[in-house]
DNA sequence: CCGTATCCGTAACGATACTG
DNA sequence: CAGTATCGTTACGGATACGG
């Protein structure tokens, strides 16, 4: 049972350096959730992950990917051969970061009808 | 034991139209989570929250409250009084909202010391 | 196949001044 | 006390063209 709390950050020092502000910042991105998501069913090289995604820019997928990197949800691997080939593949860290990420979204579903009535208004 | 499952949007029509998308850009947002959290622990009025967040504008405030206020997340009480006054205050749907909203922030801080050590390559 | 570079429009956000 | 109006800056994101 935990008892673990976490402390909301007012200033803008604290709202900077909170872990969760930059996680809450890349869960609300348009299109981390998705890749990584795509990603969770298997590997995927580049320009298949832009097939799978309908209206996704190579550009924002490259700036998508490269942040994902950095926050070490994804890996990258380079396979040096002709044709090139990168896979694209999700981490433990970053499989571990779904978890609470699709609870995030099993909540929409569970009150869409909530939130559509709150909207009508 | 839950076995609900959630369709990850690949089109742009699906994206835009996915109640969890609109959730997690919510998340996403400079302010939301911040204000929805000192709500938690009681109503507030405008400038009272004003002052509770160092950095925050009242042009962001205003905006903010509007948006939680459109989702049903917050309710907004109106005193006909002389000073006015306003009483902001968390909705049982925004209370439930912040349970998925504190597991992610949870597992950030949990995950802390993983996410720099990525970020420190 | 796997990207990068450039341009451009829109939206987010802060600062400031003003109102009921 | 509780906002709105206006302005300027910055970040997000798409389109297009080019490079390894």
């Amino acid at each position: 049972m935990s008892t673990a709390t976490i402390t909301v950050p007012v200033t803008v020092a604290e709202h900077e350096n909170c872990p969760a502000t930059s996680v809450l910042r890349r869960v609300g991105d348009k299109w981390s959730v998705v890749i990584l998501s795509i990603l969770e069913r298997g590997a995927h090289g580049f320009n298949e992950l832009d097939r799978s995604v309908e209206g996704l820019s190579r550009r924002m997928l490259t700036r998508t990917v490269r942040a994902l990197e950095e926050d070490g949800l994804i890996s990258r691997t380079v396979h040096p051969r002709v044709p090139p080939r990168v896979d694209y593949a999700l981490t433990d860290l970053g499989r571990s970061f779904l978890e609470p990420v699709r609870a995030l979204g099993l909540w929409a579903v569970a009150h869409q009808s909530d939130l559509e009535a709150a909207h009508s208004r």
